[in-house]
DNA sequence: TAAAATATTTAAGCAAGCTTAAAAATTAAT
DNA sequence: ATTAATTTTTAAGCTTGCTTAAATATTTTA
C-alpha cells in the first residue's frame, strides 16, 4: 500500500485516539495538508478496498482491516521513535519527524528485529503505547490530561500527546519528559491556566499545554 | 527529490563503478526494471535539472550535481548497511533490501548520526566506501576481482559486489565474507573457474561468482 | 424554520512515472 | 556495404494523488 493510503488510515486512527469525534474527510484532509475533495476522492478508494465504511456526508470509520493497517504503521512509527531516542541525541520532534518516513519502508521483518533490540518495548518516547506484531495494544492507558489534575497531588508523566516542534523545545527546556515527576500547585479557573512543580521550576502553563500532557497519580 | 529519480542516479552512478560502460536508458530501464521509454523520458527530465547530460542516441553522463546526489544517496544506503549489519541479526541481502528503501527516507542529520554513532566507517559489511558527508570517496581501491588472483597466493576478500539473494546465501554457508581470508588453488582454463581454499573449505567457483569477489593481496 | 455559513461532493484538469505500439536511428552481421 | 537485428526515441495513454471551481448537502444561527 502506498504511502498516501497509510497515512490516511493512520490519519483516522489518531483521530479517535485523540478523542476528536470529527472523522469527515474535510477534517483528515486539515490534518494531513491536502484538499478536502481530495480527501474525499482518497476516501471512496479506501472504501473499495475495504479499509474503511464510506458514507456520503457522514464520518469515515475504520474496517478492522484498516484498523490493522493502521496500527501497523503506528507500531513502526513509535518503535523508530524508540530506537532514535535510545541511540542519537536528537530532539523528540527530530526524532518523530524522521519516524513519520522511516515508517512506511519499513518491513514487518525489521520492526520486529527493532522491537526485539529494545526489549519488547511497550511505550514510545512520548509515551504512547506500542502495538505488538499482531496490531495489538495491552497495555491500558489510565492517564489524565493535565487540566483535569487535582491541586496538591504529584504525579507521572504518561504521555506527550504533540507533534509540535515549540513544544517540544518547551518541554526540553523545562523537564518536562516522559516519567518524570510533578506536582499540581494550583488550577486557575476552570482549569484553564495549571501551575506546576517540576524539578525546582515553578511553571504556569495554559490549556493548549495541559491538554496535551497526560499524567498519572504516584 | 523523488524516489525515482535518486533510483536513477544511483544506477548510472553504479554502472560507472561496476565497469559497466554502458549507461545509455535502455541499460538503466533494465537496471530499474521499467520500460526503455521510460527511461529516455527521465533522462530527459533530468538533463533539465542539470543532473546529467542527455544526447539523443549517447550514453547518459551524471553532472557534479546528479554526481553528487547519487552519493549522497550511496552515502546513506551503505550506512544503513553497516547499522542495520551491526545491530541485528539478519542476512545481507535482507539489509541490502532494507536498506534500499531506508536510503530515500533518511536525512542528512540522520545520516550523519548513523555515522558518527558507527564511528564513522569507511566500509559497508560487502567492502563497498561509504562517501563522506561531502559525498567523497577518501580510500583507495586496490582491490582485484577473483578471477585476476594468482595460484598459491593468500588474499583478503575486500568486496561483495552483488545484491543477488542466492549469491549471498551460498557466501554465507561458505564463510566468504568481508575481510575473511582465503587462498587460491587453482586458475582453471583462463580463469573461467577458481578453486580457493577459504577456512577449511575447497570450493571451486565459476566465473559468475569470481567476477564479484573482490580481495586484496595479503 | 428559514436564511446564512460551512462542509462535502462532483467535475475537470494537472504532474509524475509508468505502459505499449510504432517510427527512426544505431549497431551487428553476412 | 547492405541487410538484418537491436536500441532508442516518439507518440499516445493509463494510474495515482493531488489541485481549483462549481454544485449540493448539511449545520448553524438568528
Amino acid at each position: 500500500m502506498s504511502v498516501a493510503i497509510e497515512n490516511f488510515v493512520k490519519a483516522i486512527y489518531n483521530n479517535d485516539k485523540h478523542d476528536i469525534k470529527d472523522t469527515k474527510p474535510g477534517n483528515i484532509a486539515k490534518q494531513l495538508g491536502i484538499s478536502n475533495p481530495a480527501a474525499t476522492d482518497m476516501a471512496k478508494k479506501l472504501a473499495a478496498k475495504d479499509l474503511l465504511h464510506y458514507q456520503k456526508y457522514q464520518a469515515l470509520q475504520l474496517t478492522e482491516k484498516g484498523k490493522k493497517m493502521a496500527l501497523n504503521v503506528v507500531r513502526k512509527h513509535r518503535l523508530w521513535e524508540a530506537l532514535l531516542f535510545k541511540m542519537f541525541d536528537l530532539s523528540l520532534h527530530d526524532i518523530h519527524r524522521e519516524a513519520e518516513l522511516l515508517e512506511h519502508q519499513t518491513s514487518d521483518l525489521l520492526a520486529e528485529k527493532i522491537s526485539e533490540y529494545l526489549g519488547h518495548p511497550k511505550f514510545d518516547p512520548h509515551g504512547d503505547p506500542i502495538p505488538n506484531a499482531d496490531g495489538e495494544i495491552t497495555t491500558t492507558d489510565t492517564s489524565i490530561s493535565l487540566s483535569d489534575a487535582e491541586e496538591g497531588k504529584t504525579y507521572t508523566i504518561a504521555r506527550l500527546m504533540s507533534d509540535d516542534k515549540e513544544f517540544f523545545e518547551f518541554c526540553a527546556l523545562n523537564e518536562i519528559k516522559y516519567r518524570n515527576t510533578l506536582s499540581i500547585i494550583k488550577q486557575f479557573s476552570g482549569n484553564k491556566m495549571t501551575q506546576i512543580l517540576i524539578g525546582s521550576n515553578t511553571i504556569v502553563l495554559n490549556e493548549n499545554f495541559t491538554k496535551i500532557i497526560y499524567v498519572d497519580e504516584n
